[in-house]
DNA sequence: GTCTATAGAATGATAGAC
DNA sequence: GTCTATCATTCTATAGAC
């Protein structure tokens, strides 16, 4: 319900010449989440105020309580719409059915990729543990994300085992690990933020290789390099 | 300077018989933030109020203000004196120099005994680094956890690896690795309590033991199992 | 839909008695 | 050292005009 897409950028021909700012509801509602989005990620729940969403998004204080009940109620739907857009990404890995070693490197780097936007989720998703409060929706949404995640690389190699590509481990326990190790690296590079993660990943790759029994150099990423 | 240490619990032999609840100044300073360092891990510093840490010290809030300049003053504290108790758990490795498997078993087994301690001064490190203000000694402070934990495990692997009872690898970067993966480790079991401890450190012993070219199986940690 | 104005409820922090 | 009392500020949330 309520879905927030970011295309949809139908301006709805002005009801009446009367303001300026006005905007269909669900535009209003979705530029709302995504800006608590980024703020809430960037600090924790409590230290962003109302007034500074709305000073953010441009409207008043009053007007998020025209679309929200309140605050939890709008961290909430932060938390619902970064696991929707997390899982929009899942689709796409879905979709494409290589070799077990295209998938293998597919999911890495759909994990690079979208970095920035799962570290806020996780980020968002750890704030949200350490609050008492009990919404077992959100729960349920964050355990999917973690499952879906680990699914899709368990599938992966799982196959990959049984094509005799990758060395037989247990493919659960494995990818698991790997959800585990890229959940490490969102920690470390927000309380140490020089941690190159490129040189983290190719690390991870090295590791991934060896388990698997994969002949050859994993793929190097790099990407900027300040001093050539 | 201002060492918080549990032990010496002298009472100091009442100086008069007045208030029942007066306490050295050291003492009670090392209650209020062992106190505060408990809150702050469980929930975010925005969320615990200076009356949540007089309640459960029991004691007034304004006594918060004779030991603490203001919250962010006690914050600091915090941080201080969990690195501090995390850097004297990492002398105990110092000093034992057994041959590198032995060390690497300690340096694995200290993590997991010290787990609930560093899990909290990982979490609250993060809460730390969301926030804008940047007070140097603090960050110099975690960075030198990291280094020093890193360091630790880094050498014990070079060592293995001169003597050959270990295949040669990267010391440094695998290690990052490892470390990155136990913070991994620490915000899985936040966000999902249900997370196996034992099961997680178990596959973490079988990609160490893979990537040095251990011999034989690795030790398993099996704590508590509820259904045998 | 959006804003102005403001109520009502914490919260961080201080003055001063004991 | 520790407490009582209280202030100033800040923040969530609402009523009501446009």
């Amino acid at each position: 319900m309520d879905k927030i897409a970011k295309s949809q950028v139908q301006k709805k021909p002005a009801i009446r010449g009367k303001r300026p700012a006005r905007k269909t509801p669900s535009i209003r509602k979705e530029e709302l989440v995504t800006i608590a989005f980024d703020l809430f990620s960037e600090r924790h729940v409590a230290s962003v105020t109302i007034k500074d969403i709305a000073r953010e998004t441009g409207v008043n204080t009053a007007l998020i309580y025209y679309y929200f009940e309140n605050k939890e109620d709008l961290f909430g739907a932060v938390i619902e719409f970064a696991i929707n857009r997390a899982f929009e990404n899942f689709r796409k890995l879905h979709e494409q059915h290589l070799n077990p070693l295209d998938d293998l490197n597919a999911w890495i780097n759909n994990n690079i990729e979208e970095f920035e936007s799962i570290r806020k989720l996780v980020q968002i998703s750890l704030d949200y543990s350490r609050t008492q409060k009990s919404i077992p929706a959100i729960e349920r949404s964050i355990r999917q994300f973690y499952d879906e995640e680990v699914r899709i690389l368990s599938n992966c190699i799982r196959k990959g085992i049984a094509e005799k590509t990758f060395k037989p481990v247990d493919a659960d326990e494995f990818s698991r690990f790997i959800s585990t190790y890229l959940d490490g690296l969102m920690v470390h590079s927000t309380i140490l933020p020089e941690t190159d993660l490129d040189r983290s990943v190719n690390q991870l790759r090295a590791v991934i290789w060896t388990m698997l029994g994969i002949e050859g150099t994993p793929p190097q990423s790099r990407q900027g390099s300040a001093t050539p």
